[in-house]
DNA sequence: ACCTGAACACCGTTCAAGT
DNA sequence: ACCTGAACACCGTTCAAGT
């Protein structure tokens, strides 16, 4: 037996978490299967099972890589920016694997980098005065908020091609002002703004926004 | 050949559409699978393929049902009031499939349902003071944030038991409260409120009433 | 017009066997 | 300890054929 010149990649779990994110980026995280992993490191599907227990172990390990990927919260005094800040941050991560983004979620509580980044805003919540059952519930909903806006930025789906994505867009957009003119005079009207993926940054800002705002209301005038 | 003594149920998209929705609401949108409809049909999978050309076509025509299974909006004054009934309106619907309510949101464009709500918030919006840019943004989140609430309510997966699913809540409150004291103590403190699954309908309300109130925000002191 | 049968190219996973 | 081979029970879908 010859040894093969290049050694393939060395299998381990991290290893696989890479390619499964590599593959979600580029193909869409219906893409990534065992056996299509298996085949990029040249090895059998079955070699996989010795390293994880299931594919379900896998993606459970592609969420917890959102967390760990944090970037690190500024401290400050104001509750309202770090509210933001940490939102933003939670974004910032998930962006750069969107097609799995929706994997965050669920593993918050159970990797230490979630389980920071919850206890670290609860802090932020209690200080500022929110109720134990109100800050819970405005931390899941900044962590869902996250998850949901990258999820759903328009024209994402960053495995289509990015001609290809335009096109789709521009189908949409010529179909809403193709509408009855007396039926549906906003969504003509609103057409381009919907259709429209040039100002992402924009997008998030309103998002992160529009969230904050949401909190600071709930805590009430004293704000 | 003797004709069946109880002649099975007409084929149809429809039809399918109704069964796949049951399905998902007892086993998870998993189930739904074109050979597990034909078999509940009591037909051979192909047989499926003169009535929808593809699997992903009946999952659209399940996202559509939510729009036409809308309950009709009330009219009034107070756009504040509008746009909440208007999600609330949204949600109401989506509870009803939680596990098929993420399929609603791609739909939205491209059914008359869901064109008329669109419309209708976008003139909400607008004839509230917001631009058009900030109405198209603004009824994008509502849409994406009435599938947000119903995707991740607290224990929802209405596929598992509801023994199972308050025991999964039970552990993972448990596994909480066993946190750290030191490094996790707003964790502790908050356990009960993040398992907690008695108050669904305030989870909503609060879901809602932080959105409308983000919406209000946006729109600036003349509010 | 509407449905079946056989086939194809996929999945995740088990289990015994190899080294 | 780590990987392979063969097999199992699934997928969605095409295409020719039946009635």
């Amino acid at each position: 037996m010859i040894a093969p010149s290049v050694p393939r990649a060395e299998l381990s779990r991290d290893a696989f978490v890479d390619r499964a994110l590599a593959i979600a980026d580029t193909e869409g995280i219906a893409a990534v299967t065992v056996r299509r992993i298996a085949q990029e490191f040249g090895v059998t599907p079955m070699a996989l099972y010795w390293h994880i227990r299931s594919k379900e172990e896998l993606l459970d390990a592609m969420g917890d890589r959102f967390f760990a990927g944090l970037e690190p919260l500024p401290v400050g005094d104001d509750w309202v920016e770090q509210l933001r800040a940490a939102v933003a941050a939670l974004v910032a991560s998930l962006r750069r694997h969107p097609g799995a983004a929706h994997l965050a979620a669920p593993r918050v509580m159970y990797c230490d980098a979630g389980r920071d980044l919850a206890e670290q805003t609860l802090a932020t919540l209690r200080a500022a005065g929110f109720s134990v059952a109100q800050a819970a519930d405005v931390a899941r909903h900044a962590m869902q908020t996250a998850v949901m806006l990258v999820t759903n930025e328009a024209g994402a789906e960053p495995h289509v091609a990015a001609e290809m994505r335009q096109a789709l867009l521009d189908t949409k957009r010529s179909a809403l002002k193709a509408l009855s003119a007396d039926r549906y005079p906003h969504l003509i009207e609103a057409a381009d703004a919907m259709t429209d993926c040039e100002d992402v940054d924009g997008y998030y800002d309103f998002g992160v926004d529009m969230f904050v705002a949401g909190a600071r209301a709930t805590l009430g005038p004293t704000a």
